[in-house]
DNA sequence: AAATTTATCTCAGCAAAGCTGACATATCTT
DNA sequence: AAGATATGTCAGCTTTGCTGAGATAAATTT
């Protein structure tokens, strides 16, 4: 259907070489760091769209498990997202009952997150087929390397932002 | 406004001790792989903006330029996303003139896709911030950790899928 | 030759999870 | 009393997933 008489593409070449050739960029890593997250995230997502929740609500229930009584400005710094974005997954988890709010003891409008049990039960079966598959990752590997890796995760975070 | 006379929630226990207690699963690597992949998107992602592009660009892009040539069946079992989803970001590059068709030459149905030259320029300028990433990272690491942190991300997907 | 399968494109519509702007409320600070 | 802070909420937008239904062209099979 007259691909080439349009008015914007003036039919630039197009390469056949491999983006490899260039040697300067780390392909090779950047791939297997998408595929490994695909893949990561794939397990808790499998069990999620059982209770109608997404990944959203996982993040959430992870760091209020791993920081309870953190506050909803301490979880959007985490997240880095919005106050709007999260109010609406944070809701649906604290009707659904696996969060709950408390007032802050010293400052009454904060309002303190706390899991519940169930949100604990929750957020402990999310995380263990993630467990399951860094142990799995891990096989064989000394002592040094499982630091390395580590130190490497470390290393891939931005040192500090200036917000 | 009357938070526990509702039907639902009948004030189940709050938790107040951190997750990490539990000993079985590994919080740490869990959080690391997070926050680095969090921050490993966001350098591509301020540069895509620009463009009015978003993320499933930058994997298109990224994967037609390291396999030139590829159709767009390979790209659907490359990134595990539906046809459809796929249509959209594809036909946007391909009007923007970032990426080619090209009928097969054996199967004339096939539509091989290629880069053109500011398609290969755009995936260079995307990973070159995450290359630096990774060798920051990688800084003061052994050629063993090295090699242990791709055996690391490798073991981290899924051995084979049965579709 | 006809029928079927395959590779792709397209249309129409839906959902999750981000976003912005604007505003309300309760509470703390000055 | 005034202003700043922490949170909640309303309305609407965008990106990027999804599904179903169908069209077209080309290859393959019968």
């Amino acid at each position: 259907m007259s691909r080439q008489t349009g008015p914007k593409a003036s039919k630039p070449e197009p390469l056949a070489t491999p983006m490899e050739d260039t040697g300067i960029i780390d392909f090779e890593i950047i791939e297997l760091f998408f595929f490994a997250y695909r893949d990561f995230v794939s397990d808790p997502d499998a069990i999620l769209e059982k209770s109608g929740f997404g990944r959203a609500h996982h993040r959430v229930v992870h760091f209020v498990n791993r920081n309870p009584g953190m506050t909803v400005a301490d979880l959007l710094d985490t997240l880095k997202i919005t106050k709007q974005s999260l109010a609406r997954v944070l809701k649906q988890l604290i009707d659904s009952g696996y969060i709950r709010q408390v007032a802050g003891p010293e400052d009454r409008r904060q309002r303190k997150l706390y899991p519940t049990k169930s949100g604990r039960e929750l957020a402990l079966a999310l995380a263990e087929p993630q467990s399951r598959r860094i142990e799995r990752a891990f096989e064989g590997a000394s002592a040094e390397v499982r630091e390395g890796v580590k130190a490497f995760l470390s290393g891939m975070r931005d040192r500090q932002r200036a917000d």
